[in-house]
Order: C-alpha cells, then sequence, then structure tokens
DNA sequence: CGGGATCCCTTACGATACTG
DNA sequence: CAGTATCGTAAGGGATCCCG
C-alpha cells in the first residue's frame, strides 16, 4: 500500500479540505510568509507582491476562520492589527514543504513537458487547416 | 531554518505552480485514483464521484500536458484508452501524502474552529439587528 | 492604518447534445 | 467508448472609492 492508507475516495475527499483552505491563489502566500513570524496588514500587503487589498482581507478572514492565523487588534489610533500563524497553521505550512521541495526538484521536467505538449498540439493545429489558399 | 530553505517569495512562488497544477477541483482526485493502478476514462468517470465528462476530460489533459499522466490509445474499436501515472505523478503524489495526513489529523479541529468563527460572526449580525416585531 | 462596499471582468465549472 | 462543441451560471479576483 502507498503511505496514505485507505480508499482513494476518502484521502481525495480530505483532499479537497486542504486545497479549500490552501489552493486559492494567495492562501498558501501568506501563510508562508507568516510563517517568518508575526506581520501587520501593510507589512503583507507590501511582503506579497501582486496581492490587492481587497484579496489580502479575503484571505486572511478564510485563514483565520479555518484556524490557521489570529488576528489581533490594538486598540490605538491609528489603528494596530497583527496576524500571527496558530499552532496548528504551523503545522499546516510545515505539511506543504514535501510539495514545495517536489516542485522545485521538477520544475525544469514540467516546462519541459508542456512545451512538448504544446509543440505538439500547435503542430497538430497547424497541419489540419490547410493555409488559405 | 524551516524545512524550506530560501526567501520565502520563492517558496511561495514555486508553490503556486504545484497549486496550478493540483490545486482545482478534480486533479488530485483523478491523480489519487490513477495511483492504484491504469485506468480506462469510462473507469475514472465512474470513480470519481460527481465528475462531469468534460471536466474530466479538461483534467486528463491538464494532467496530460504537466507530465503527471501519460494517455495511451489502443485503436481498436470500440475505442480503448487508458490513463496512467508517470514515474514524476508519482512522486507527486506522494508529495502530497503529508498534507493528506495533515488534514486527516486536524479535521475536527478545523469544524471546530469554523463553527466558532461564524458562531461569533452571527452573533455580531444578530446583535446589531434589532429582532423584529 | 486597516479595512468594508461596490463594480466588473475573467475563469472554472456543470449540463446537455452530438460524434467517430 | 471516449471524447468534442456549445452554452449558461457561479465563483475568483482586481480596481476603485470610502470610512473610523
Amino acid at each position: 500500500m502507498t503511505a496514505t492508507s485507505g480508499r482513494p475516495q476518502q484521502n481525495a475527499g480530505r483532499a479537497r479540505v486542504v486545497l479549500g483552505m490552501v489552493g486559492d491563489k494567495w492562501s498558501l502566500l501568506v501563510v508562508c510568509h507568516l510563517d517568518q513570524g508575526p506581520r501587520r496588514f501593510t507589512e503583507l500587503k507590501r511582503a506579497v507582491e501582486g496581492i490587492s487589498q481587497r484579496m489580502l482581507t479575503v484571505t486572511l478572514r478564510g485563514l483565520e476562520r479555518d484556524g490557521i492565523v489570529t488576528r489581533t487588534v490594538h486598540n490605538v489610533m491609528p489603528p494596530h492589527v497583527t496576524y500571527r500563524l496558530t499552532p496548528m497553521g504551523k503545522t499546516l505550512y510545515e505539511a506543504t514543504t514535501p510539495l514545495l521541495q517536489w516542485t522545485i526538484k521538477h520544475l525544469a521536467h514540467i516546462d519541459a513537458a508542456r512545451e512538448a505538449y504544446d509543440a505538439r498540439t500547435d503542430t497538430w493545429l497547424a497541419g489540419s487547416v490547410q493555409p488559405e489558399h
């Protein structure tokens, strides 16, 4: 048997839960940065390149709801809010490590596979359609 | 340092690649089933509950393009096509194992966190609006 | 500073019908 | 059997404005 026991249906079903949590565009990015230590909203906004303010809010709310991060509000002016990983959040990030490692290891191979596939596909298209007269 | 070395920006950037591959609704499900051995199109269709014929095709094409599965056509009538994991596909699935394990371990805690969060949120909403009558 | 509310566009996805 | 083609809907996500 493989490392994960049980029927594939079960495994995969569970997998959907994690993917629902960190499978989106930004969650893992944010978790990754929070693994470095607590961060404030604007710090994250700057650190996570390309994220919009709206998506940072949405992402953080989702992570908070799932118990991955905690949100701490210090009632001062101007507002001061810090986000940090929960212990569970820490373990979640650690659990993604093999996947990170895998990606780094296979990145070149993946790119090659894609180019090869696209080249095949493009050729078929070019060959099936007659260049107009 | 954590298990993954390098700057978070790098790690997370790589993570996006894997998530782009298996972060969608069906890919990991399909990979999971193919880990059991080669399968035919209709076998997968039946095995992966709820997947539409269209999404199975789309998913398989994507996995094929990324070098995760191979598609083998036997030219007979009726058509006979088998899909199987590539060696790289095997290792990808293995790399997801910790995440599966993590999910199984923390599922109850996640549900609890969600309910607690939702309860808090609902209370706030209920408190701000007066019950009519 | 740390958001919420709104608008709008692009994808992902599902249902259905047709085909070699 | 193993798809392709087409359509409609829902969700994801970005840009912008506003507010305590």
